[in-house]
DNA sequence: GACATTAGTGGCACTCGGTGTCGAAAGTGA
DNA sequence: TCACTTTCGACACCGAGTGCCACTAATGTC
């Protein structure tokens, strides 16, 4: 598997020739020129020749071109897991998940313009709506180990899956939403979304 | 768009050259040889060659390799649409749309095998999963459309996407139980399910 | 039987994403 | 200066998918 690194550049490093980029820098490169351009007008010559690095290099910072749009999604997944864990035991499951959901996706307002076009991007490109399923894969696990452990079921058993994709559903659902209406709230979409589900669709 | 042709050979043909095969026939054949090596091991060439045809014709049989795997799938979503379409108004929606799922879901007996084989593709390769988001969109659009009728709400309205999303994320949770278990039954762990959605989880 | 017509075939060349290899570049510390 | 380390990037290659176009095989007509 290919890493991904996220070179930030400010590790103290110790020896060799440094990074000639960093992933930040060319996702932030590649998102303008996806949104221009469009994803698929867009190859990844062009963003190498853009960055003014090789093609090869390109995918030691990405695995795919795919993947670009998906910032440190993982390390946002670990402090999702965290959060989880940290859930004390009184605390109605699903409230827990609807609390956790909420936080992973409440970003700083500088950020919000960033995520619009991220998410434009992944919910509206064809190939990237494909690719998402893959990287929403480990955020299901993430629900789904919490879910099995409160449960006491295994991970993989029915409820635990049930739960972690039906969550997935309506977040995107929500998402989905917010990028349709211009100056809608996403954490709200979010929440009236998962309201629904917890009450299994009674509103409608 | 590639058409994704159903050549059945059995249509009053009137004129032109025959075509050399199925969409039918190819697909059992590639199936056969994705069991067998892998869906990444098999290349196109591999499997134009094992059919006699030319790589070039593969294509005009189907849209991409992954879409190999899917059969008649418009073909059964147009049969639930029109199963939706005829539910009375009397019956609750969240029923109507359970027994539509369990009938989509219902196959001959003699049947099972291929769907087993078909499903364990689809489910576990990579490639395949990915893809499968675009081919479940139709099928959450079918969804969608129902409910929207239903509530009295625009088709990309919160809710309606909402409904679709999570039944469609239950349904795949209960086919990966299907093929983890070698002799469950499918459709009474869609009906676990489904029932766990519509109960808003509070069995768990 | 020669003919147009029609539908399907398949070879060719090309683009693009992605990978393995490997030598060169550019840092570090001794 | 030299050894060591890390990253870079050129090159060659593979496989999916597409546009183009001539060819094949069927039908019906004069």
């Amino acid at each position: 598997m290919v890493p991904v690194v996220v070179t930030t550049g400010v590790d103290g490093r110790r020896t060799g020739r440094r990074p000639a980029t960093s992933a930040a820098e060319l996702e932030h490169l590649a998102l303008q020129m996806f949104t221009k351009r469009g994803f698929e007008e867009t190859t990844v010559d062009d963003i190498a020749r853009a960055a003014g690095i090789g093609r090869r290099t390109f995918f030691r910072y990405f695995a795919s071109k795919n993947d670009v749009p998906w910032g440190d999604f993982d390390g946002q997944l670990e402090v999702m897991r965290a959060s989880l864990a940290a859930a004390t035991a009184g605390e109605p499951m699903l409230a827990v998940l609807r609390r956790a959901i909420l936080d992973f996706n409440t970003y700083p307002p500088a950020e919000g313009d960033w995520l619009r076009r991220r998410m434009t991007l992944i919910l509206r490109t064809p190939a990237l709506q494909a690719h998402s399923t893959l990287r929403y894969a480990s955020w299901r696990g993430v629900i789904a180990e919490f879910v099995a452990r409160r449960a006491g079921q295994p991970v993989d058993a029915l409820a635990p899956q049930a739960v972690a994709a039906t969550h997935l559903g309506v977040s995107v659902a929500a998402y989905e939403q917010w990028l349709r209406a211009e100056g809608a709230d996403l954490v709200a979409l979010l929440d009236e979304a998962l309201g629904l589900l917890a009450t299994g669709f009674q509103a409608i």
